[in-house]
DNA sequence: AACCGACATGCAAAAGCTTCTCATTTATTT
DNA sequence: AAATAAATGAGAAGCTTTTGCATGTCGGTT
């Protein structure tokens, strides 16, 4: 992800815009909220405003680099759009997020949209659980 | 719904504790926000804080009377817990709510949470599209 | 039916998250 | 390097939701 994908998307390639898509690129294994890339952007020792970071971070959803999700809690979280959809499993615990298909799962729901008459544009599948160490963590502290 | 339900749960049966159930089942096909409620109940003349919708809210889901979801938008809305869980299909131009219940679904989504080694705790599929009416009034429309 | 303690309510203030305003800075085009 | 259009930072403001506190109500007890 570079200067030439942020003008493809009609963006100047500006400093903070370079460092979020950064920020982004090196946690591609979370999903984070505006704050947590606001907080990266002050570790790194860059001082880009959190206004600023709710900006791009919209901006990047319209000119598709980016997906928000709204995983329980309400708060929104973002992630770089991997171009393929996938659906998530969240730990309530640690906040560990994993991604899945299940081909099965989307043709189901296809045509559970058609049964009820909808003409689908989206959907948001989010699991939740206590991980595999949450649940670990767990058993050794029970009394 | 009445007064005893609330007694079971521990909750004194008040005023607005009733009146607030009782919007509910009256729009036990939709799913309302907070501020929908208020609303609802000062145009039925009830003076009722809008703190007070929110606590009891709260207090209603502690007590399994009614699930919270958060739908695209990120804001909170409710309904009175029908017993049995269900899944969501909403139009994104009028907000209509259909419900549904897909043991196929659920039972791969058992399969990927252990799969990934999460207990799973709960799930939440929605389902975003545009209804049949909403799809008609935007062909009428078009120009 | 009045009494009492515990709990619930209303209001306003505050908190969390997100968006907006606007003066200033920056990127891109000449 | 100058001009132009767009982007930024800081703070104000907007929404939704929560909280603190004085007052009111519920429900069991005289
Ligand atoms: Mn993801
Ligand atoms: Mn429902
Ligand atoms: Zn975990
Ligand atoms: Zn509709």
């Amino acid at each position: 992800m570079e200067s030439s994908d942020l003008k493809k998307a009609g963006l100047k390639a500006t400093l903070p815009r370079l460092k979020i898509l950064e920020i982004l690129e090196q946690n591609s294994d979370r999903h984070m909220r505006a704050e947590d890339v606001y907080k990266s952007l002050l570790d790194s020792g860059d001082d880009v405003g959190l206004a600023t970071v709710y900006r791009v971070l919209t901006q990047f959803e319209s000119a598709g680099l980016v997906t928000r999700h709204h995983f329980e809690g309400g708060h929104a979280v973002f992630e770089l759009d991997q171009g393929k959809h996938h659906d998530h499993i969240v730990c309530v615990s640690c906040g560990k997020v994993d991604e899945f298909i299940d081909e099965t799962i989307e043709e189901r729901q296809r045509a559970i949209a058609k049964k009820f008459g909808y003409a689908m544009t989206d959907h948001a599948l989010n699991i939740y659980g206590k991980c595999a160490d949450c649940q670990l963590k767990e058993k050794s502290t029970k009394k």
